[in-house]
DNA sequence: CCACTCGTATACGGTTCCGTACACAGAGGC
DNA sequence: GCCTCTGTGTACGGAACCGTATACGAGTGG
């Protein structure tokens, strides 16, 4: 077989990156094209159409921030608090990751297959969550709802502009952490 | 003068229900016109562009969610607890504002304009929840922590995808806002 | 060295937009 | 009734895209 050129990888790479910081309407074949440095002659050989790729773009981001992240975490080991904030950590604080998840919320308001997909995404995310606070936490509904507001407050922090006066937003986050996984700032 | 059939008022409307249900790239002149039932025509007349209507929406949803809001607030008093909790009732949990604050915020993320915008009327809810939680608390520091759990929560609940199992979201909400606000579940 | 494969460039038809130009019609004011 | 003002319909040029068709060209396997 001939060589691979610009493999659908790249194409789905480059649409990540467009999603990331256009959202869903910015992936479009002609640009991505010429970002790739290509026509868009070579696509509609990799892909069926555009949805095609939209397809392939959820796959991946699937599988990068469940799958990929969860073994990272599970290799590393740890208690189930701090394997949950390391897997926040891990997607939370990728610039690659955390631009894309976004994207990916607000698409979800409107598209009821990505909603599917960001669902399954995110209980696997809730079930770590419930595993490290239910670790200290008797109350299976209080488990419950402290793990909605760390959700919450993980997602949330981003879609907001407010200021805080003199503290930092990471500050202030410090102090909200404290407040909703327990007691000690465990760390960064 | 003549009568006015499709004033820019009307176009500003239809404008902020296309932006709430399909973003602002689903805000597009030829379609808001055929929405109207009328041809763009009109349009050129009322806005110099595009960016002119878009410019008018955020005015509008910019004087609606702060100071119509607040207006109403004041107006039917009550301890800052509950002037608090009555300012996210009618913003959060209102068909129209909802959706359009939702789509305002992952727009700010990509356009820093909307993001000042979106900065004001934020700073001034964090206000009125500053306000109503530091009737309760002493400590100024975990009075902003609380604060932003709250905001965080009212604006990230409509982001996550999650199921609670057994439970509905809004028993979850309920528990959680307890533990945040402070103690008895004050209303709804 | 000759097919064959596979990504590519180029060209084309169709659609959806934006913004402009212009002529038309109907509701006041006089 | 006449004039003007203003929102409207229609038409046009241009741009950005989608998806298809087709020919080119560089590797690869025989």
């Amino acid at each position: 077989m001939g060589v691979v050129r610009t493999p659908r990888e790249r194409w789905v790479e480059q649409g990540l990156r467009a999603l990331a910081t256009g959202g869903p309407d910015a992936v479009r074949v002609e640009a991505l094209a010429k970002e790739l440095g290509v026509t868009k002659g070579g696509f509609y050989g990799a892909f069926a159409d555009r949805e095609a790729l939209l397809e392939a773009m959820l796959d991946t981001w699937e599988r990068e921030s469940t799958d990929d992240v969860l073994a990272r975490v599970e290799r590393e080991g740890g208690d189930p608090a701090s394997r949950a904030v390391r897997a926040g950590v891990l997607t939370f604080s990728s610039d690659r990751l955390l631009p894309i998840d976004l994207a990916v919320r607000d698409w979800a308001r409107r598209d009821p297959a990505v909603a599917g997909r960001l669902r399954r995404v995110d209980d696997r995310r809730m079930d770590l969550l419930r595993e490290a606070i239910g670790a200290t936490c008797p109350d299976p509904d209080e488990v419950e709802a402290r793990s909605l507001i760390a959700f919450c407050v993980a997602i949330g922090e981003h879609f907001l502009a407010a200021g805080h006066g003199d503290r930092t937003r990471a500050q202030v986050l410090a102090r909200a952490a404290e407040l909703v996984l327990g007691r000690a700032p465990r760390d960064r």
